[in-house]
DNA sequence: GAGTGGTCTAGACCACGTA
DNA sequence: ACGTGGTCTAGACCACTCA
């Protein structure tokens, strides 16, 4: 192997890991599957084994994929349950978790120029607008407002939405290709308007945890804004700093 | 047959990385210091430096310690400007980041039952309360309530608190050798008491953003709970999730 | 038993920082 | 020129899963 080429490149094990995050975008290896083995893999990339395995243990720590020893890699799926709620970092205070779900509406809009920009649309675009509770024990503690670009989600609606046993995010990528691979998100304390006061029943003005984020698939492409209304009266936004 | 043994050593480079945490929290080497080589480890270990690199590679991921070309492997250091605002996650809308300090109180209490059970305390063990303010353009955004267990902090007080131009961790590194690792924090809404509205400049009932920090020194002990109360009109609690 | 990822080793060479 | 970490390779052996 030619070892010395002028390298204002990135390593080869990261070269490595975007063309395989490419295969993934593009749909070669859908949710749940299994990727070739390491050594499949080393072979057509034409590296070692080692340089192909410092690429999916990146991806792994990504959560791009998934090890499993004496089985394979797999790529990573909301479908899996372990991973239902990891991007949504609100508990019990008595460490409860999991939630029970209500769609309000979803309808097709036009993006407002603040949508547009989060979502990297033109102004007006159409997207579609999703509003729905969250309840743990009968009560509504998450009021979600999720604005999706329609071209990425030709067809989604109400029926559909209803029909589907799992999480959005699962909805999305087994019925869209659309995974989510992370987000940021923006917290701030508001005082509850009136509709979310009577949504989540509490006062009016009484403080509430907003939560803005930015979903992204492969290739840091947004593809997801939501903003979130949190009653933490009984529930706590849990973050690890590290 | 299935053979159920005990339980398997943890691998090499495991022991090798909690060894060398053991060192790190017995001071053997200091925040800032550079560590030995990964060959002179290999050496003191009796491991490869294959092995060696490893647990170092994943130290240095934890932000235990910082690695850089040429130069060698280094403790984290509150102290390195770039770590001055590790764990706080508030910046303002605009991006601005950094913010004036200015002390309120620090002063001998008794550990509530809350408070030791967080720290892992005897309830009415001495700790000491630390309160201030974090303005940011004149205008104060954040309300700290800090409580250290005083035989960590023996001799903290005012003057050492406003003689100190860093962080305030970088103050308990420097003067007390206690390192931060990591942090848990717990977010919710809350109205403004009459104290920190006042305080923070604003109506009594606004809402505010509390964060309860716990956070963590070498090997997963607890020496600090910290509640701040973050004035969220003009800056925003920002969180990457992946 | 065959195939997978996980661990551990050994060594070559490169890029970087300092003296 | 030297020592450091960074990349890449090659191969042995172990642990786990599944047919």
């Amino acid at each position: 192997m030619p070892k010395t080429f002028a390298r204002a490149a990135a390593p080869l094990y990261e070269q490595i890991r975007q063309l395989i995050v490419s295969a993934l975008a593009s749909g070669e290896w859908k949710p749940g599957d299994a990727l070739p083995s390491e050594a499949a893999l080393a072979q057509r990339f034409g590296a070692s084994p080692g340089t192909v395995r410092r690429a999916l243990d990146e991806m792994a720590a990504e959560h791009l994929v998934e090890r499993r020893q004496g089985r394979g890699t797999f790529v990573a799926t909301h479908t899996a349950p372990r991973n239902s709620y990891r991007f949504l970092r609100l508990v019990a205070d008595d460490g409860a978790t999991g939630f029970t779900r209500e769609l309000l509406h979803c309808r097709r809009v036009r993006a407002t120029a603040e949508t547009a920009r989060a979502l990297q649309l033109r102004t007006a675009e159409p997207v579609i607008e999703v509003r729905r509770l969250l309840l743990r024990r009968e009560r509504a503690v998450v009021l979600d407002d999720l604005w999706l670009p329609e071209r990425h989600f030709e067809g989604l609606d109400s029926r559909l939405i209803n029909a589907y046993p799992g999480t959005l995010y699962a909805l999305f990528e087994e019925r869209f290709g659309v995974h989510m691979v992370r987000a940021e998100e923006k917290l701030r304390a508001v005082a509850a308007g009136a509709d979310a006061a009577a949504l989540l029943g509490v006062a009016a003005g009484a403080p509430l945890l907003s939560v803005e984020r930015v979903a992204y698939t492969y290739g840091d492409r947004p593809v997801e804004l939501r903003r979130g209304l949190y009653h933490t009266q009984a529930d706590h936004y849990l973050n690890d700093l590290n």
